[in-house]
DNA sequence: GCTACTTCCTCTAGCGACTAGAGGAGCAAG
DNA sequence: CTTGCTCCTCTAGTCGCTAGAGGAAGTAGC
């Protein structure tokens, strides 16, 4: 019976926004869906699963090729695991070194603030922007 | 005697990339300087402090629009160092932010990793990805 | 002076992943 | 029938650059 439901409903079971939606139509990382009479995009519940991997792969993390990838790795059974477990790791690298360097700018803009209170004459802040040498790292 | 250096010099100077320096001409985030016969841009001492000004803030995670707060304090001796380290401060609770989130992803993605190598059959990524509940955070 | 080579100039368009807004059409309820 | 909501398409904007076209100017060697 259910010939599918609209954008907006596809957005609410999804949590993505109608407008994010029909974007990855257009990069052709959603199929287009068929229209209803009145021209409104229907989606059936193979889209809306489609909808919850990729804003879950978008709320951990991912960009939108790899998620493109994972897609179709996890509508092909022959060879899924390997390539989208190497996907995961090359992300979770990525993950590690963000961390690792705002953890380092932390450091940096922390101790930038530690002492400025004190005083508002000599701006420990301004200071240390308009010169590296107190930095910790040469490059941040 | 020196009337002022290239864009090129500027650029080594500073490190910061001719078409940046340019880019930041035009949002006004640098003055334009002076021109040669030529039509050259020519920048004097205090161009170049402002330069090694943005980039190390660049460098430290600020953006634009923080930085052209903190030139203008520099440039004022009135009232800078408060309304500067608010700044700075608001940028280190930006960091940490980004910190906190990237560090609960990384738990997620880890998770997501760590038992997939031994099996090809059942692939944990995709599975993760397509099925919210095993996560640990609602939100991620 | 001539020729290469390099640097510089302006202008436009592109990146990623959306978001906002205009202007119009369909649809459901009262 | 009218009101108000959802939907449609299309264009342009966000941020901080980066890349490229097409041309002018400066510099070094002969």
């Amino acid at each position: 019976m259910s010939q599918g439901v609209t954008i907006g409903q596809a957005s609410k079971a999804s949590g993505i926004k109608a407008p994010t939606i029909r974007y990855y139509e257009q990069i052709q990382l959603l199929p287009s869906p068929p229209r209803s009479e009145g021209n409104r995009r229907l989606y059936d519940a193979d889209d809306l699963r489609r909808l919850r991997f990729i804003r879950h792969a978008r709320e951990l993390g991912f960009e939108i090729e790899p998620i493109r990838e994972l897609l179709a790795l996890a509508g092909d059974p022959s060879r899924p695991c390997l390539s989208a477990d190497s996907i995961a790791r090359s992300h979770l690298a990525d993950i590690d070194h963000k961390i690792a360097r705002l953890t380092a700018l932390r450091t940096e803009v922390a101790r930038m603030t530690e002492c400025a209170q004190d005083s508002a004459a000599n701006c420990r802040v301004i200071e240390v922007l308009g010169d590296h040498s107190g930095c910790l790292h040469d490059r941040h």
